[in-house]
DNA sequence: ATAATTGAGGACTATTTTAGTACTATTTAA
DNA sequence: TTAAATAGTACTAAAATAGTCCTCAATTAT
């Protein structure tokens, strides 16, 4: 499959109880505690989306990560590159350089329009969209004769 | 990134080197000459290419590889779930079971959405597209000031 | 018929990537 | 000034991936 890593899942949880939450900041370990990621890895989670501008942090004590803006303004796209780096099937679609396989690579360009049109796929969903409530499409689909085998 | 195995990129240059040949049937061992690809790895990805139906395979003196269809009836989402199964971004979009993240995972529906988009946008991709003449947009692009410099 | 050529399948190994941990420094509120 | 919290860095362990090798099966040419 075409894969996320783990730590790019466990920032879509995080990301969205943050955004659930009325409370404006959250410590580490009060996330580490409601989601049952453990806190090492929740601060270095943390600590990319601070990077990639998703979250602000405050030190010290009473201090804390928040959203930087309201969750309809978080693309998961953003969330993506921020923990795996720019959104891409090919190396060479972000090196600008090509690849060094000599024979046989002219499908450089065309790479490109598919890493272009995933982007848009991934712009176009919101941390917003992620929390409400799912259409769940399979479960209404289910044909009601399968329920009484 | 959004990582392909290295695999999958192979898949393509093979598969695109087959396609620009007129030559239909190709011995792995050529291929492994042309693309300067290991034959062992080379004969690993023609295996399961062969499976996923992409690829017809003859035994033999003469034998080799031929393309099972023209390449405007291959799709890249073909392809790679071949090399790398279903095409999704998460496990439990995959599953159907859902995942035992017991806290804060309504996600999943609107997950299937995204890979649902992602999935459209590879089908809709062939083999004939990749070899075309890329378009190269970014060259066309760059400012003929750049080139004084 | 038989030998040569070519793919099929499976098991194994090594490498790379990823996840997770630990430790130390820095900042800020009480 | 002390406690609470994040920042940063380096290290370790585990898992996934890539790559190789070996044996078996099929087909064709001699």
């Amino acid at each position: 499959m075409l894969r996320l890593s783990k730590l790019t899942d466990y920032a879509t949880v995080i990301l969205s109880f943050m955004a659930r939450d009325k409370a404006q900041v959250h410590a580490a370990m009060e996330i580490a505690a409601v989601t049952g990621i453990a806190l090492p890895t929740v601060s270095k989670i943390m600590k990319l989306l601070v990077n990639a501008d998703v979250l602000i942090s405050t030190r010290g004590a009473k201090g804390g990560y928040a959203l930087a803006r309201i969750p309809e303004k978080i693309s998961v796209a953003t969330v993506i590159s921020a923990l795996e780096g720019p959104i891409a099937l090919t190396e060479c679609s972000i090196s600008q350089q090509g690849c060094e396989q000599a024979s046989g690579c002219d499908i450089r360009g065309n790479w490109n329009l598919i890493n272009q049109t995933i982007n848009n796929a991934l712009e176009s969903v919101t941390l917003a969209d992620l929390i409400r409530p799912a259409a769940m499409p399979e479960e209404v689909l289910i044909p009601v004769a399968s329920l009484y085998r």
